[in-house]
RNA sequence: CGGGGCGUGGCGCAGUCUGGUAGCGCACCUCGUUUGGGACGAGGGGGUCGGAGGUUCGAAUCCUCUCGCCCCGACCA
């Protein structure tokens, strides 16, 4: 991509509405653009980092057998109703009303939704188990949003649920989903400490909140000093084995939210126990047969006696997860991506556009890297070196290669490494090399 | 929902107390000089001050109502 064709408006100075840093820079590096209180339009660079995380959960939920589906935005009440769920919801939920006045909602979960799919298609044991999720923007009418993306009212939100037999394969099924969380968020460059968490409005009894600790989490967390460094989700694990071993080598481990903290616990760990600022950026629950029963999502058993499915559902705030690693991520200069997420790998830098040297070396550097498969942003405007550097450092791509008379003359390359400062000079054949490999 | 703040060219702000017909920086356009960390000079375009009503000879400024946005707290992917 041409950023001199780019739709990329950066911004200079901070606007004024944004409070916190990933606010800031997403406005400021022209990712998002504000449409209302907490309701946001995706500008080109922010929709590619969007993607890019939408893609890695897709993989894991994939890698754990779950299947991908897409329920509506908009809801009937009377689905709600059937749970019971239409009044307790209260204002958060949107509700609207139809041409015939027929009572809607913009969905702000789907729990109603699926089981109601499931229940009318599954009839035998056989149809168990099965986990199924989709990525949807989702809507809840918060008293306050704030924080940009990070407490939107609308949000895109991937949320998976699982219908098994008993409890045991539905203690597998959450078990098989905290695996795949693990992996999301080590992907995503993330520390995503699970802890014991309150089930709050779907119920349940079985709950851990993935939470990624940042200055300016919402709420106060605490654990155990070990599962800050614990090395998140690389392990090699079968997940169609017992996972509850390994499960068990985190949550033996003291980590609370907010309203689950133990004071007595606390103490005991003394020089181990961290508390900080935590962003609650997933949720598991087991919740048992609230919903299966309602919506009768009931199947014949071995036997032939009827059995209620036993149920669970997992969320990812895909949209939050972009205010999230920026949190997480950034210096003074701007946003420091994780390659993987990064809405391109490489910023290629033309210091003096017009200069036939430096253009036809930064063509030549541009075509190989697009042959060779590599997202590569060219930054080929007519402007002075420095904003060039200030722009790129903003939207924080992992490389750099910077491109100018001294170095054309000199036969090298400048390549950058944005999350460590570190500079090189070196050949474009080893520039690409490095890039490549 | 309780408490607080703010709406003035695209962005950041001053002007509001003490009414007199809108200003600064950045950005933008043109020309020239510049060109490795957000250049300099000259010229230029763009706002009737969130909206409605009122007071007044006269309202960004005073009064009433209203809409929106932000922050703190209580609640949540």
């Amino acid at each position: 991509m041409r950023l001199s064709r780019f739709f990329m408006p950066t911004i200079k100075e901070n606007p004024s509405e944004a409070q916190i840093v990933s606010h800031r820079l997403m406005l400021r590096a022209g990712m998002i653009r504000q449409s209302s209180a907490g309701i946001y339009s995706w500008l080109p660079l922010g929709f590619r980092v969007l993607q890019k995380i939408e893609q890695i959960v897709r993989q894991e939920q994939d890698a754990i057998g779950a299947q991908e589906m897409l329920m509506p935005t908009i809801q009937p009440a009377d689905l709600w109703r059937q749970s019971e769920r239409y009044d307790a919801y209260g204002p958060e939920m949107l509700r609207i009303t139809d041409r015939h006045d027929r009572d809607m909602l913009y969905g702000p979960t789907n729990e109603e939704q699926i089981t109601e799919i499931f229940a009318d298609a599954a009839k035998s044991y056989r149809d168990l188990p099965r986990m199924l999720y989709h990525i949807q923007w989702k809507f809840r009418d918060e008293v306050r949003p704030r924080f940009g993306v990070m407490r939107g009212r609308e949000f895109l939100m991937k949320d998976a649920y699982s219908f098994d037999l008993d409890f045991d394969a539905a203690r597998r099924s959450y078990n098989k989903q905290f695996v795949a969380y693990l992996k999301t968020f080590a992907r995503l460059g993330l520390t995503a400490i699970p802890m014991k968490a309150d089930s709050g409005p779907i119920g349940g009894d079985m709950s851990h909140e993935f939470v990624i600790l940042a200055e300016t989490g919402e709420s106060e967390v605490a654990c155990h000093r070990d599962l800050i460094a614990a090395d998140w989700g690389n392990a090699d694990i079968n997940t169609e084995g017992d996972l509850q071993p390994f499960i068990d080598s985190f949550t033996d481990k003291y980590a609370a939210t907010d309203d689950k903290r133990d004071p007595e616990a606390e103490k005991a760990l003394g020089d181990d126990l961290v508390v900080a600022r935590g962003i609650e950026v997933g949720h598991i629950f087991y919740f048992g047969t609230k919903y299966s029963k309602a919506f009768k999502a009931v199947v014949a058993g071995p036997d032939g006696s009827d059995v209620t499915a036993e149920m669970g559902s997992y969320g990812i705030g895909v949209s939050r997860l972009v205010g999230g690693i920026i949190e997480a991520s950034h210096d003074d200069a701007g946003i420091i991506w994780p390659e993987a997420v990064a809405p391109f790998k490489v910023g290629l830098i033309n210091l003096k556009t017009g200069d036939d040297a430096c253009d036809k070396a930064c063509e030549d550097i541009y075509r190989q890297l697009q042959d060779a498969g590599i997202e590569v942003l060219l930054d080929d405007r007519d402007a002075r070196a420095g904003a060039k550097f200030a722009d790129m450092d903003l939207i924080g791509l992992p490389w750099q290669v910077v491109i100018g008379p001294k170095a054309v003359a000199a036969g090298v390359v400048e390549l950058k490494n944005r999350a460590r400062g570190e500079r090189q000079e070196i050949s474009a054949d080893a520039a690409m090399a490095l890039l490549t490999a």
